[in-house]
DNA sequence: TTGAATACAGAACGATTGTTCGGTATCAAG
DNA sequence: CTTGATACCGAACAATCGTTCTGTATTCAA
């Protein structure tokens, strides 16, 4: 009881409210505009509620004094075991960590970029049509490595190997050929991970 | 020369810095901020170039009247080809520069959340071990869903079936079961997309 | 060389912004 | 039964917003 209420609480209805504006609209609504969609009548307690969200991080400023999204705006809830409805809670942790797509996705910001995937010819490693592949950016790799080459002037994503002296790229796919590069290849980036949309 | 000039034309340059300015505070600024980004002193003719990014769809309105990006304000040209020489343009995949990986993956914040998958039931969907499912919560989902149930307390991911009256959870491995929930079954949300980290 | 666009600047103005401050209702602790 | 938080409402206000209108410099085709 002692330590615990330094804080005043944030409401996270209020905040996954925000949210849902924010995905829909990409802007930071005015207060009148939150005082209605929070469901209150006076713009000072929107300006209350902005400032525990402020100091939670949740929001932000731009240097031109605008209201912007915070730093832990777009974290997300990792549930790991489901929250059973009628039994209480065994004392036990919420049952979720909070983590941010990008900054789980993305760790070289400056060195990162994506590529879509076309064709199925790493589907043995999990990789379809369409996906879109985290590449971090450097000019060489390791045996192993899922690797984005650069190939006729095309991206191609396959496994890095070596046949005797020279480096080939391998499909996770039998149905597929081995890539055997004449006069060298260049490498774009390795793999750092998989984005894919469904629905 | 009869047709051609209708439209007025929208410069690049007060585009790109639009979307720079975006990408590092995730909010469209004032007028008068933009007249100082865009280099010019009065707002009168920011609201000139504003009204044809509007006409040109590169910017939008809310309902509240608030300024914000439209359809295409994050539409870049179609670099499916990978760009030779110093590596110009990182980021970019396809016809559209994603702004966050977030945006991307998650459409309703408010009802979604992530999932670890434990286990290659689902390998020949193209989910591994330790990929984290985007689901989006909710009580029912279509036949051929991937869902993500609630079966002796703890997640499962599975393709939503029908045998006869009863719903069943079928994986994408032949090596798994199908698993037929005696009493009913909880569904806890359908799959919306997936992330995964390699390296 | 004239005229009509185009690309701005600048002032004026009502509307809207976010802040501040004083007030009220509820509720649990002492 | 007080007391002090907490959760709001409502009014007032200066600052800022975006619009509108008038004016000017440049360009370029006729």
């Amino acid at each position: 009881m002692a330590l615990s209420t330094l804080k005043p609480a944030i409401d996270p209805a209020f905040l996954e409210k925000l949210q849902d504006y924010y995905a829909e609209h990409k802007v930071i609504p005015s207060y009148s505009v939150l005082a209605t969609l929070w469901g209150m009548s006076a713009k000072s307690w929107v300006s209350e509620i902005v400032k525990r969200f402020e100091e939670a991080r949740y929001l932000d400023w731009t240097p031109d004094k605008q209201l912007k999204p915070g730093p832990r705006f777009f974290e997300r809830r990792l549930t790991d075991q489901p929250v059973q409805a009628g039994l209480p809670n065994p004392a036990i942790s919420d049952g979720y960590d909070l983590i941010t797509l990008d900054d789980y996705l993305v760790r070289l910001p400056s060195r990162t970029s994506l590529v879509r995937v076309k064709g199925d010819s790493m589907i043995d490693a999990g990789i379809r049509d369409g996906d879109l592949i985290i590449v971090e950016q450097q000019p060489n790799a390791n045996i192993g490595d899922i690797v984005v080459a650069i190939v006729d002037n095309e991206f191609t994503v396959k496994y890095l190997d070596r046949e005797k002296t020279e480096f080939v790229l391998k499909p996770a796919n039998k149905a597929f050929p081995v890539i055997r590069p004449r006069g060298g290849m260049e490498i774009f980036g390795v793999m750092a991970g998989l984005a894919r949309r469904t629905r």
